[in-house]
DNA sequence: TGCTTATTTGAATGTTCATTCAAGAACTAT
DNA sequence: ATAGTTCTTGAATGAACATTCAAATAAGCA
């Protein structure tokens, strides 16, 4: 058996960087070709075709934000002190960045249509990723609960779902700025 | 002279709903032939292209959402009565309506791309009428303050940019659920 | 070394798309 | 009426697109 010469983390980062900087549906194969330097046989090969990238890309994206996630919640430091942190990286991420490279599932949510029945699948795995992140803010907020550092006079669920809004409406107030 | 026999309105309209739930660029002028009846050269003589469809698309879209905003802020109640209608307003369609269709303008602004030179103009637009929003519920809420229905220690201008990151938080939300 | 299996190459394919255009139709003005 | 102008019709056009494929290449395994 011959083994896949490409790597495939750094090909898949290409990958997202595009479908941010132009979104899915106007990122064509041709940059696809260009920003991971295979050919269009190789990536069918190993993605069997253009939606299979994208899905390959989000699990990278989901892996990446894990990452980030996990190593500023590493509950070193107080709760809320962590998660300053991580608010204030999005705020800086917010300021910094290109403005168009919001948040790949977000932006990839926004393009795949209700009725599509093909982009089912797509849609369905965008969600569950979001809800895992919230699920994982709301752990977050728990802890912050238990700790004693935050009132239980609202629990962490409705604080979560607040939090979330509230980073929605900063990329999206960034993005129209 | 001859005189356009179609109803420009309608035919907008038709073209405002199909940018929502498909997306701009995912809307073909084979949709917006049958959304809005007329035969291409039709369009064209009308609107010169597809980018012309769009941005009379978007000056009809504000229009409408004007007389809505105008009709709700009327000042025959209290300002804050009237702001919490308009959030109600928009709570309801976040529910009841299709999840897809967002507000046109944060959803082309997330179409067009960065780079794309041609896509300055539109992108230009979009962020004019934005901030014409912001202004106006900058307005409602300096009534509010200059009523004394709330307090002057944030002015309207914070308290409008707090106003506007919240409904677009509450959009997006409502999206991916 | 030779056989099998998987990947790579890159030109070719067929489809979909926005746009054009020449001919016809209808309205206005004279 | 008739001329002039503008709109409508709908098939034609060419470009861009995702995808395929047969041949070439390399890795694992005996």
């Amino acid at each position: 058996m011959r083994i896949a010469e490409f790597d495939r983390e750094k090909v898949l980062r290409s990958v997202m960087t595009s479908f941010m900087d132009k979104g899915y549906g106007k990122t064509s194969m041709q940059d696809l070709k260009q920003a991971t330097g295979l050919h269009p046989g190789s990536i069918y090969c190993a993605f069997e075709n253009k939606r299979g990238l994208l899905l390959a890309a989000l699990g990278q994206y989901r892996e990446d934000r894990n990452t980030e996630f996990t190593g500023i919640f590493s509950g070193q430091r107080a709760v809320l002190i962590e998660l300053k942190a991580y608010l204030d990286n999005i705020v800086l991420e917010c300021q910094s960045c290109d403005v168009s490279r919001s948040c790949l599932l977000t932006k990839a949510l926004n393009e795949v249509s209700e009725q599509d029945e093909e982009d089912e699948e797509v849609r369905g795995i965008i969600t569950l990723y979001l809800a895992n992140w919230q699920q994982a803010i709301t752990q977050v907020l728990q802890n912050a609960i238990d700790q004693k550092e935050i009132t239980s006079d609202r629990n962490a669920d409705v604080r979560a779902h607040y939090l979330m809004m509230g980073i929605y409406g900063l990329r999206t107030f960034a993005h129209t700025h």
